[in-house]
DNA sequence: TCGGGTTATCGTCAAATTGACGATAACCGG
DNA sequence: CCGGTTATCGTCAATTTGACGATAACCCGA
């Protein structure tokens, strides 16, 4: 099998106990966006073996001279057509981050694999004209979720989302899921459809506009739709959304079980 | 993308590209301890080049046949002695959880090497007669943290710690750190030792007993010391601490600067 | 046995925050 | 101009926080 041919040591590197295994190493990409107010994932249909046919998340095997991020944009841009922008991991309003690796037994048919998820948040855009050599890539409500996806990604995205969750009541990353100018309301959106819940508009205004290192007004209005056009507002500045921390959160009211979330 | 193109190298598996690497792969472990009213992590000194004579997090390379978990506590039984009890992970005193995996790229002088951290939180004991092939296993206070560790282990130290803080906040894993039955006092010394700061014990000990899913009475009382005995709690029963969440949380105060942790 | 030292626990109270919801402002389309 | 719609500002009671006083219940040494 393939696991073995993976057992050993290269011969060069003789320092290495030769009891030690080295894997094949995978990155999976969790892609969240809002639209239309449900909270999706980017999948991808796989076109060979294992799992042919289903969908998955999008992601590959890391290459021999990248660092694990690199691998994580080149397989979404392989397989997706986006591109990350460089900024994702600071200040933009995308954002990417390590979920956690799943190790290495029972989760590939084809051997021990090590798969390093990464969780990307991202305002609602359109799929490139499915570029590279995905058959499909696709957004998919993360309920409903019709069929399970392939390998363990099933638990992959389970942990995103609940990492999503938890994540945006204590750090501005909400704002990762909107354009760089937003209005209160579209933020507002984004918590309702990451939690799944209804947040009262005039309590959220107040708590979002006082809460301190979080949003600027651009002194802009966002016109369009019906009603009074919107104050638009950006990220505070010098604020980095991945490490701010908000203060006080934005909480989850307690609604039903808050209890063992992702157990 | 998962198997796009076809190896040339390897006759028995045609299904791996054959650009994609196969690493080395490690575990670390931060394992965590309160003594003396400070938080103390564990570490070794290395016998070996790279970094010989070095401390280090206790850590090694992954074998081939085993789960990233079991390599942590094999690791961390074979250099300090200590035998991580099966419940772990789960309702038990000791807490081992993923922290999160360090890139194969420019961390080890042998080559590209992938490190997946672990953080262990456990009561404060004494070491085994440093048992195994350990040169020595010690517990080190977090801060004054004299020289520098091996590999990247101040970065992953830094993480681990940072992740400890947060964490005490919204789960009851503190308790983690306190033996199966523990005083509020004890608990709090926790959370002073862990943040490094003062807390108000009337304020905590309203906040602890009056929190919902936490702290469960046993009835007893713990003895010793001088002043008035102070009744003994259990983690509330049914309540994994790796799961819950705490309803509201024990926020830190708001007191420096509380942006950018680990940045 | 008594008093002083020490720690645990319970109260009190003002300030800040939350949650629920009314009221008004500012736009739209007819 | 008028209703429909959304944004923003206020109000108010209930809850929570933070600061700190007051007791309770143990130790020890005299």
């Amino acid at each position: 099998m393939y696991g073995r041919c993976m057992a050993r040591t290269s011969p060069a590197r003789t320092d290495v106990p030769d009891t030690a295994g080295s894997f094949p190493v995978t990155v999976d990409v969790v892609a969240l966006t809002v639209r239309a107010g449900a909270l999706h994932v980017l999948v991808v249909d796989r076109l060979l073996e294992p799992f042919r046919g289903q969908a998955a998340l999008p992601g590959g095997f890391v290459l021999a001279d990248e660092t694990l991020e690199q691998a994580a944009g080149r397989e979404l841009e392989e397989e997706t057509g986006l591109t990350v922008p460089a900024q994702a991991a600071g200040a933009g309003p995308w954002h990417l981050e390590q979920l956690r690796t799943y190790g290495p037994l029972g989760r590939d048919p084809r051997g021990p694999v090590l798969s390093v998820a990464y969780l990307l948040l991202a305002p609602a855009f359109g799929l490139p004209a499915a570029g590279g050599d995905a058959a499909e890539a696709r957004w998919v409500p993360v309920i409903e979720e019709g069929k399970p996806l392939a390998f363990d990604h099933d638990q992959i995205l389970a942990d995103g989302v609940e990492r999503a969750r938890a994540k945006i009541e204590y750090s501005p990353l909400a704002a990762a899921f909107c354009p760089p100018e937003f209005t209160v309301a579209e933020l507002r959106g984004v918590y309702e459809a990451v939690w799944g819940t209804q947040v009262d508009a005039r309590n959220f205004h107040r708590k979002a506009t006082g809460t301190p290192g979080f949003l600027e007004p651009t002194g802009r209005l966002g016109g369009g739709g019906p009603g009074r056009p919107a104050e638009l507002y950006r990220l505070a500045s010098g604020v980095d959304p991945a490490a701010a921390v908000l203060h006080p959160p934005l909480l989850r009211s307690v609604s039903p079980g808050r209890v063992a979330p992702s157990a």
